[in-house]
DNA sequence: TTTAATTGTGACATTAGTGACACTTTAGTT
DNA sequence: AACTAAAGTGTCACTAATGTCACAATTAAA
């Protein structure tokens, strides 16, 4: 039941939010207010209905929605491809990059929901990739999912900068499933 | 997803409000109504193919949405720096990116004209990233060139894979203006 | 907590859509 | 050349939607 704001629809349609705001008075957006001091909101799925029905584009990034999906970032194949059959057998979409180039430029194209990462990839410190990524605002809600054969306290710094959950290899299945079921369903 | 005003339109073209309306309404250019009054709205994209289609000029407001840019990929910053100076005298803006994460996400983010590329980076395999990038028709006009202190062999396989240029390390502020300006021109 | 960013509001300034009509250009006809 | 018709464009006044601005209240972030 995601929501938006009179602001982010304002900049969404190109339009000021003043605008917005008499849409939603008029009745011609759907939305409800707040408590507090009566502030927008609007459903997703009624804003996108508001847009069809006056044959306006559909932003992108709110199609997306309908398929979240999972990037794997590990540059061993096998590795990453168990990965994936374990993502695919709980329904979810996912991508593979074997390299940090690669990664960085499928995530800034798929803007996928859960990221997992390998934090011991040759060459390519996995510590600064999260520091980099939760500097960016638009990643904000992306889930980091580290997943290394490193020791625990590797692990626990890996969670301390940013990611948010941890796997030791060899990681159970299960285990796995449970943590994309848990962020997927965000 | 930048839309235009009907107005707008009408001083790109130094037309009538009038008549861009009713290209719009003719369905000679592409565009949506506001639910208020039923205000019209263009894509940007869809005003210049409009005006691809019909020979007209395209405005130099609207062709890249911004300044064209450099993204320089090197690990070390001084290194970087240096460029990126040399490349803010010819009058360009330049980005940073010190990892093959950061070079990825920065190249998806920002378009660049232009990416300077250390081949030599440790843990990352610039040719896999020439590669990577020639593979993707959206990254078809990006122009690569090639920064190394490896041996003319090296460079030559860089340009065999699909580098448009490459400076040996180190390079005089000379050439890299030389071929900064001839790429950014085209 | 403190600080920064977002949001709602009212009054007012701008801009856009509409219809009717005049003007210009073009093409075809005599 | 001269005339005509048709199509496209510009002009004008009027109305309504949208944008702007400053300010206060709220919310989110640090």
């Amino acid at each position: 039941m995601k929501t938006l704001t009179s602001g982010e629809i304002a900049s969404y349609c190109d339009v000021n939010l003043r605008t917005v705001i008499r849409w939603i008075e008029n009745g011609k957006l759907k939305g409800f207010k707040l408590p507090g001091r009566g502030n927008n909101r609007v459903l997703v799925e009624d804003f996108i209905e508001f847009l069809e029905r006056h044959d306006m584009p559909i932003p992108d990034s709110l199609k997306g929605d309908a398929t979240p999906s999972i990037l794997i970032v590990d540059d061993e194949m096998p590795v990453a491809k168990s990965i994936q059959r374990v993502a695919r057998r709980a329904g979810f979409d996912s991508y593979i990059a074997t390299g940090g180039f690669q990664a960085g430029i499928m995530l800034s194209q798929h803007e996928p929901k859960v990221m997992t990462l390998d934090l011991s990839m040759p060459g390519m410190d996995g510590y600064s990739v999260i520091d980099f990524t939760r500097e960016q605002s638009k990643y904000k809600d992306l889930k980091i999912v580290v997943i290394s054969a490193l020791d625990d306290i590797s692990l626990e710094r890996a969670l301390e900068i940013g990611a948010d959950a941890s796997l030791q290899k060899p990681f159970s299945n299960h285990d796995l499933t449970m943590v994309l079921e848990q962020f997927m369903s965000m």
